[in-house]
DNA sequence: ACCTGAACACCGTTCAAGT
DNA sequence: ACCTGAACACCGTTCAAGT
């Protein structure tokens, strides 16, 4: 925790509260960002933060259209398309992964669509080299758009708790007869994995 | 919103408590289970409730505990065992979705294995039907689990937005070569197909 | 064993008043 | 244009005191 700047000769503006705002929710999460606290960080009353940005909630949509401006594209490599789509995948979920709290924010505002159109018009472009457009290419566009989201925030939700365990061990009769199964069911989620085996049966499915 | 109990004769108990936070939630949502409203419902001072279920924090526990012990096991057929686990998957997406506020608590808390205890075993037996068993029996169970928690979850949280769009068609340049995909982009994401399509990559790759 | 009110340290937000 | 303190209606939680 940064400590407080105690006084300030130049006014605030609305871009120093987001940045302000931004830093507290990555430092800790999103339940640090109180308007109090943002304005003790910031060195104003409280009030003149609902002067720059309205209140708590106009704030969260600036951090995430910030994000989304800031996301911008990724590379991504790969001899075949099927590659260059397996790249693409795994590069806007490591991408994502930077911004664990924002991404689960973007999400309850309905901005996942607008935070994925880069990727969006980049995967258009490879299916299209092998033949997959008009509604086919929006199915295999939506369903690799959910993987990638779905995969950030079960594993940011799951990270905050416990080490997400699989299975509980003790919830198998000890005379169970796969010991093996019940083993490996006891180990934490290995989540690049997970993502990893969706992604490759998604596109089985999807890519020619 | 019910009228709160105006006096009461019979002493509180830990488990009216839970039954009316679970009534609240599933009423409103988590934000409308605050401990002054909590004992305002069952009509007795907010500190009586802290004697019975200790604070905020272990009453979520409970209502947890709650939900694993009401999920119990589900009905599922089929006449093949890939037809089965179809069905199985299916049932239990309905299912949790019935507790879409509860569910996304669970997770937070890492009781999802715990809550998909039963299922676990259900599905054991189907896979080693098809033979198979051990780390790799794990491995399908975990991306099962995985795709149908993910489906409730994130179907939930972007239901509280404005209703969610795959992608914005503004982003995409009015010259774009397929307007059938970006059209078909814009309609609302169809979660029960998107769901379906990713459960049948998974089990092609799955169950052999 | 069970309940109570008072108190504390927090929240977000509004408003009238300042420069 | 920008900032301020006071005030309001909320939170969760603790504690000493009641029966």
């Amino acid at each position: 925790m940064t400590s407080a700047t105690a006084v300030r000769d130049q006014p605030v503006t609305r871009d120093e509260v987001v940045d302000t705002a931004l830093r507290l929710i990555e430092e800790n999460d999103i339940s640090a960002l109180t308007m109090r606290r943002l304005a003790a960080e910031l060195g104003t009353a409280v009030t003149s933060i609902y002067w720059h940005v309205g209140n708590r909630d106009a704030l969260l949509d600036l951090l995430v259209e910030r994000l989304i401006s800031d996301l911008g594209n990724v590379r991504y490599a790969g001899r075949t398309p099927r590659a260059r789509i397996t790249s693409l995948a795994r590069q806007w979920r490591l991408r994502l992964w930077e911004h664990p709290h924002l991404i689960a924010i973007a999400h309850e505002r309905g901005r996942i669509a607008a935070m994925f159109a880069p990727m969006q018009q980049a995967l258009a472009g490879e299916l299209a080299q092998v033949g997959v457009t008009g509604t086919k290419a929006a199915t295999a566009i939506g369903a690799l758009q959910f993987h990638i989201a779905a995969s950030v925030v079960m594993e940011r939700t799951a990270s905050r708790g416990p080490s997400a365990m699989v299975g509980d061990p003790a919830a198998w009769p000890a005379s169970y007869g796969d010991p093996a199964l019940v083993a490996a069911l006891s180990a934490p989620v290995d989540y690049p994995a997970v993502f990893d085996l969706g992604l490759s049966a998604l596109l089985d499915r999807l890519v020619p």
